[in-house]
DNA sequence: GTTGCACATTAGAATCATTCTAAATTTAGA
DNA sequence: TCTAAATTTAGAATGATTCTAATGTGCAAC
């Protein structure tokens, strides 16, 4: 089980290492390591207030970016839905059911990779994958 | 090349099979169809206009919508950038160039399968796919 | 332990892609 | 040709995200 970073002196996930932390910061992973669904930055926003109720939006933005960016935590998108953030960094895809909205993730089988499945041109390096994929979940 | 439907009578397009045909509809399709890089609902807009003036931007996206309800044309999504618009209908994904912006498309190997490598858990039904990269093109 | 300052946080305004609204027009079948 | 249902349209509305500029803070250097 995931044990808060507020409850340790000091921060020691390796994800973090080098990013300047503050008490949002801890506040915003802490809310993605603990619950690791796939939340909006809304209710990201939501979930970081019932422990630090002065924190604004735009700070949950804010953070959500660094950790994004520091490679601590993943953006996933469905459409245009508003971003979703997970905190799983193997290699895996999402899926979203139509009508519930729920997001799984959809682990890569073993072995397999990405490369093996696709024709791509010379010369392209590749930052960055999504694999996203929608439908029923039917039970 | 592709022959502009507004040039044929009438529209005999299998991937337009039932859908009621405007005016407005066929000049968005032969947009996509012509063109067949990956245009923004407002990059469609600006070339339909220098062939049908009158075109409003709320007509774009409606028949932006309904081709792509009707399977003919699909959409392709980086991060929350406007959403794009693909006329290739065969499996596959899209790349794109960090800097310019540009955007190919990324076949699958001959006889790949995503199946083949994901680790779909039992029981969904997947109506839709989208493989995004980005990246560098280098060259 | 203190200090300084580069970086973070904040509330609210701004942005911008997209959707909505409601009136006028057009399509396609009878 | 006529009609009902669907489509088009301009402009307003929406909503996620980013920006602004003033205030606050982590942390490396002393």
């Amino acid at each position: 089980m995931y044990k808060k970073l507020t409850d340790q002196q000091p921060t020691n996930h390796p994800q973090l290492k080098g990013l300047r932390m503050t008490r949002q910061r801890r506040e915003v992973y802490d809310v993605l390591m603990s619950h690791r669904d796939h939340p909006t930055a809304s209710e990201v926003y939501e979930r970081a207030k019932s422990n630090m109720p002065g924190i604004s939006l735009a700070t949950v933005y804010n953070c959500l970016e660094a950790l994004v960016q520091h490679g601590a935590v993943r953006q996933v998108h469905f459409e245009r839905e508003s971003s979703r953030y997970c905190p799983n960094l193997t290699a895996h895809g999402h899926f979203q059911d139509e009508k519930s909205g729920t997001v799984i993730d959809v682990p890569l089988k073993k072995g397999a990779s990405l490369t093996d499945l696709l024709d791509l041109p010379e010369g392209v390096q590749v930052n960055n994958i999504e694999i996203t994929l929608t439908g029923k979940l039917s039970n």
